[in-house]
DNA sequence: CTCCAGCGGC
DNA sequence: GCCGCAGGAG
């Protein structure tokens, strides 16, 4: 089974949200940091947050003149910040190495900080109109049901994944529009809990026409948060956040005082992964400042 | 495969 | 309370 291109485009003309990061008129970099924030982000909570950055920072070079400590802070509470030491770094590469131009093909964008799979072909897809499969969480999915009828994407198999969506692809200039429509009908209609199959503008749908077979395999466990090392991580990173100059490490016990073990852990994690460094005099501060 | 933040929806 | 979110890296 196929999606016809033309019913899926006039839904996404007559539905499609009004996102800032669809405009036309945007730089390759202005859409690359939309791709960066939309990792494993919903869209309502990267709204602003996308906003103030572009506007701040609104060139490769102008991030990457900005310590990493205030692209940390400027990214707030998004979530996985250790996105924003990657943006920047990627910017760095990019004024560095590129230019200060986004680079174009896939090969080229994959070799950037914080670029994989899904980001270097969304980059090339709607920033550089490439006709390019754009395999994200919602094409999985959706491809998974009308294609070929089965509840869930299964495991992640990317070779896979872009043959099939290769395949679908309208192979002239409405590529990155029916991509972009994918992920659309994905995010507000075929959901993971609780898909509108009676507001689907498909005329046809394979797990429909077999009678929405549940998913074969078990799901994963959830993910837990509460009383994680990422809980303990993003506790100490709000009081560094918080902080305009290097703080103690009393300061940071103070954040979560009831397990040494798992603190240190956490303060560890952090200084490997860059996102804090110690100070000469002993104190902690976000990177690239103090 | 596991880890990585944070939050809104059910 | 749990689910899932425009994923990437080790």
């Amino acid at each position: 089974m196929t999606i016809p291109a033309a019913e899926l485009l006039d839904w996404y003309a007559r539905s499609g949200r009004d996102l800032p990061w669809r405009d036309p008129a945007l730089s390759a970099w202005q859409i690359l940091v939309s791709e960066f924030m939309l990792q494993q982000t919903p869209v309502a909570r990267v709204l602003p947050v996308w906003t103030s950055w572009v506007a701040r920072w609104p060139t490769p070079s102008a991030t990457a003149a900005a310590s990493a400590a205030d692209a940390v802070r400027a990214w707030g509470k998004l979530g996985y910040p250790r996105r924003a030491t990657r943006l920047h770094a990627c910017a760095r590469v990019i004024a560095d190495e590129h230019a200060d131009v986004v680079p174009r093909d896939v090969d080229t964008l994959l070799t950037l900080p914080g670029v994989g799979a899904y980001t270097a072909r969304a980059v090339a897809c709607f920033a550089y109109g490439q006709p390019v499969p754009v395999v994200d969480t919602n094409v999985r999915r959706v491809v998974a049901r009308a294609v070929r009828g089965v509840a869930e994407a299964g495991s992640p198999a990317a070779v896979r994944d872009h043959a099939e969506v290769a395949a679908l692809l309208p192979d002239d200039a409405r590529a990155p529009r029916f991509s972009a429509a994918l992920m659309e009908l994905g995010a507000t209609v075929c959901t993971a809990r609780g898909p509108r199959c009676a507001v689907c503008p498909l005329s046809r749908c394979a797990w429909r026409e077999r009678g929405y077979p549940a998913a074969a395999t078990p799901p994963r466990r959830a993910q837990r948060y509460a009383g994680t090392d990422r809980q303990v991580r993003g506790r100490l990173l709000d009081v560094l956040r918080a902080s305009a100059s290097p703080v103690r490490q009393h300061d940071l016990d103070l954040a979560w005082p009831d397990d040494e073990v798992q603190r240190n852990r956490a303060l560890s994690s952090l200084l490997r992964d860059g996102l804090v460094q110690r100070t000469g005099d002993g104190r902690f501060a976000l990177p690239g400042e103090g």
